[in-house]
DNA sequence: AATTTCTACAACCATTTGGTTGTACGTTAA
DNA sequence: TTAACGTACAACCAAATGGTTGTAGAAATT
């Protein structure tokens, strides 16, 4: 299965935004280890219900939950392949850190009579 | 060197809050490679100086960047180390997530003779 | 000394966010 | 059928966000 491997800003934006938010991590928590209706979700939190469901919503926008119907209940899943793309995302800054530390080794390796100033750098992208 | 391991629900917070903007996302990227004057960084965006350092303000708070003195500029630089905890975060949910496939897994695997209708999951909490 | 550059910060504004209460509707149980 | 449960959604409110302009100070340049 081919899942989506770049994320637009906004897309990007909601997801970071979801997850800002120290309720909105915990029932993140709670609905990948098994899915839970949005009232039993409701009643671990000390706000009142509609609050919980509004914070449910911004989940689902955000792609870290999926809702499914089971009668008059709405069962709430998280939903692995976000997550997944948010640690990719932040790969790609370590990545980018490490080549720059690299360069500075080299630079701090090479000797003085070499300046290597021509290719400091790898130059991906 | 040892690293903080934890952070508290308010500085999460935070970095999530600081990486759900495009612009700041950008400016991270950029002194993660290298640092830059916040009037460099100015120059690269279309909007007010005043908001560009907004933004190195927000990140600041959020521990993702730090800001050093040069004369009357002020550099700013990436903070791996927030990056990396943040990673360690996102981690904790896939293991979440791979312990409860795991689980799933081995109901399916159980012979049929015995309905695993007692203990569907491995009852956390 | 005067001017320009880089930064800090206050004040203001429109929009979004995170909470509330209230109403309505489909589904299950008595 | 009636009552209770689970959900959806609108309306409202206070606070935070993301932008602006304007003023002021420290450092560099002329």
């Amino acid at each position: 299965m081919v899942v989506e491997i770049d994320l637009s800003d906004a897309e990007v934006d909601r997801i970071f935004r979801a997850l800002a938010d120290a309720t909105r991590r915990d029932i993140v928590e709670r609905v990948l280890t098994g899915e839970q209706s949005v009232s039993a979700l409701a009643d671990r939190y000390d706000m009142s219900f509609a609050a919980v469901q509004k914070h449910v919503a911004v989940l689902e926008r955000a792609g870290l939950v999926t809702k499914h119907h089971r009668g008059r209940e709405r069962l709430v899943r998280g939903n692995p392949d976000t997550i997944r793309r948010v640690q990719h995302l932040l790969d790609r800054y370590e990545r980018l850190w490490r080549a720059r530390i690299d360069a500075l080794d080299a630079l701090l390796a090479a000797p003085p009579s070499t300046p290597p100033a021509t290719t400091p750098v790898p130059e991906q992208e």
